[in-house]
RNA sequence: GGCGGAGUAGCUCAGUUGGUUAGAGCAGCGGAAUCAUAAUCCGCGUGUCGGGGGUUCAAGUCCCUCCUCCGCUACCA
């Protein structure tokens, strides 16, 4: 048995995410999760919220409460949210906990004690009206340039040029206007990567089956420039991990936190704690320490292409430059951007569906299926009301739903409630066991490579092949001549139906169940024979006709979300 | 500006190491069937493969060049 360690990005805490952010990690990395469960090996899928950071402090003022509060608030919206998508976390945890605090206290101290941390003194903009340091983007003043008014303080968004905020004409903070902005000395710490950069290089060229989307983002940073730059940890804030050796003080660094980008990868592995505290779990080391149990572990992680940096190089200098035996990343699968409606989903401008207004206009299977069957892959893909009703109309009503109505609506006028007895199996019947079986073996090869697209593809094509099979062997028109041939037809689909719920169920989990219940079916075991799975409902089996799985989504709902979601939600 | 990705049928997209008349799904048109959620099944494609040039017996696929869109560009996360 195999063992699977899955992370997910862990999506920011400031707020509901959309459907762009959810299937382009949390969404993937669960299909994963539950395939390789379903194929009876052992996983341990992981996701949390990223607590930390400037944007959390912001979002928690302008609701009126103590961030911490408001962190905690917002981690329960997250996860009742993605119980709604049947986001099948092991455990979802929080940055800002206190195993996380431990660990990345932890991490800095080892760094430092291997020479891999510098203390570097340098000048940052503070507001003393806003009473806290601000970051390069949250000041804003003219380009000094170009003559654009609404410069931000990294870059010019409309000359595109990198910026310096010292460099602004008429610096202004963004988050009060205050324009009293004066530069502070304050001490950070920086992660020498730079000092890794070789090892880091090694390992990425190691790596030749990843995406390419992955590795030459990686190495663009490896070798942009002078090469890799060394990457302040530490922030001027109240709200993080404090920074601390190990357990010890760091002298001088008072009142400082390290940085989100620093504590949030060790989250992964300290959710895997959290996992254990809460009573899910046992060992969270033989997951992660290659000492102590991991080295067979695979470990891949999901994320949106905007992530990779982070996951190719800062989070793997960390871990390689412990000299701990932690468990490194095998796979890293990136995702491109979904668009929607011919633009961006805007979470400012509330452009787009989120996914708490995603799941009060429909259930969760309608999304997960047309979104991962649409997934950004290779390019950056887009998401039209339109396309998002025929698709679902069509594949998961039509295809696979009617399938189901009308294999056991027919047995049940025929046969009663259970699975027919009777008749054998022609050449007609064996023709789609070995096309079953053909297509089965690709939709797994697809699986196991994590080609979401590809994988819906084929699982669409094994519904279809259950409509063509029928189609063409009519047991109502056989059952008039020849009822025992009919009850042979009867049974066989009934046993697609089987098949269907159990490979179905990565994609579609909430109509997996309920044609398992329906079917009284047990063992949901991944089948490795057409000819065996297809057998696997005996004669004589009761069963129940299931509600119709899918409902079709009209055009007047289409025209109404359609103009409901163009923008500023609320 | 630099780096990366993309540009293929009305729409969404596949097209391994260059190799027969460039494919799938949807939409559209015609037909079959009537078990079923009016669902299903069968048949139907004259596409400048973004433009131009080049290499080759042969290019969507390799090289050069140009155009368009998108992302990243290290202090948002």
């Amino acid at each position: 048995m195999a063992r699977h360690l899955i992370t997910s990005a862990i999506p920011y805490i400031n707020g509901i995410k959309h459907l762009g952010n959810l299937v382009g990690s949390q969404l993937p990395a669960d299909l994963f999760a539950r395939y390789q469960r379903g194929r009876g090996h052992e996983v341990l899928f992981l996701c949390a919220t990223d607590e930390h950071g400037t944007p959390a402090e912001l979002a928690a003022a302008k609701a009126g409460k103590p961030v911490a509060e408001y962190c905690a608030e917002m981690h329960e919206v997250q996860a009742r949210i993605a119980e709604g998508f049947r986001l099948s976390f092991d455990h979802f945890g929080r940055s800002s906990s206190q195993q996380n605090h431990l660990l990345t206290q932890h991490f800095a101290g080892v760094l430092a004690e291997r020479g891999l941390i510098r203390e570097v003194s340098e000048t940052q903009m503070y507001s003393p009206t806003d009473g806290r340091y601000l970051p390069d983007r949250y000041i804003e003043g003219t380009c000094p340039n170009c003559g654009f008014d609404s410069a931000r303080g990294d870059q010019c968004d409309n000359c595109t040029k990198q910026l310096d905020p010292v460099d602004l004409i008429n610096p202004h903070s963004t988050i009060s206007g205050a324009t009293d902005l004066e530069m502070r000395e304050t001490k950070h710490l920086y992660l020498r990567q730079s000092a890794m950069k070789d090892e880091l290089e090694a390992w990425i060229d190691s790596k030749a089956d990843w995406p390419v989307l992955t590795t030459s983002i990686a190495k663009k940073w490896l070798n942009d420039g002078d090469g890799l730059q060394d990457r302040g940890i530490t922030r001027d804030l109240d709200w993080g991990i404090p920074v601390k050796k190990g357990a010890d003080d760091w002298p001088g660094m008072e009142g400082k936190v390290f940085y989100v980008w620093f504590d949030a990868p060790i989250e992964y592995i300290a959710c895997s704690q959290e996992w254990v505290d809460a009573g899910k779990g046992a060992d969270w080391e033989r997951w992660w320490r290659t000492d102590k149990g991991a080295q067979d572990v695979t470990y891949t992680q999901f994320m949106g292409k905007d992530n990779v940096p982070f996951h190719t190089l800062s989070f793997p200098a960390t871990i390689l430059g412990s000299g701990e035996p932690w468990k490194l990343v095998d796979y890293i699968k990136s995702f491109n951007y979904l668009n929607y409606e011919g633009g961006q989903f805007s979470t400012s401008r509330g452009r787009g569906v989120f996914m708490d207004q995603a799941l009060e206009v429909l259930p969760s299977d309608y999304w997960r299926w047309w979104l991962l069957s649409h997934a950004p892959e290779s390019s950056d893909s887009e998401f039209t009301w339109e396309n998002f009703q025929a698709s679902v109309n069509k594949d998961l009503a039509d295809v696979l739903g009617n399938f189901v109505s009308r294999v056991t609506k027919f047995c049940r006028s025929k046969f009663g409630e259970t699975v027919p007895e009777g008749g054998s199996y022609g050449p007609a019947e064996e023709a789609l066991i070995a096309e079953i079986d053909r297509r089965l073996a690709a939709y797994t090869a697809h699986m196991e490579a994590m080609e979401v697209r590809k994988s819906a593809q084929e699982l669409r094509a094994l519904w279809v092949a259950g409509n063509e099979y029928l189609q063409s062997a009519a047991p109502w028109a056989a059952f008039k001549e020849d009822p025992a041939q009919a009850a042979a037809i009867v049974r066989l689909s009934l046993n697609l139906i089987r098949l269907y719920a159990v490979i179905s169920a990565p994609f579609i989990p909430d109509a997996a169940d309920t044609l398992c219940a329906a079917l009284a079916v047990e063992d949901r075991s991944w089948p490795e024979s057409a000819s065996a799975a297809l057998a696997a409902l005996p004669e004589g089996h009761a069963f129940s006709v299931p509600e119709n799985l899918f409902r079709k989504i009209t055009d007047e709902e289409r025209e109404d979300w359609q103009t409901r979601f163009a923008g500023i939600r609320g």
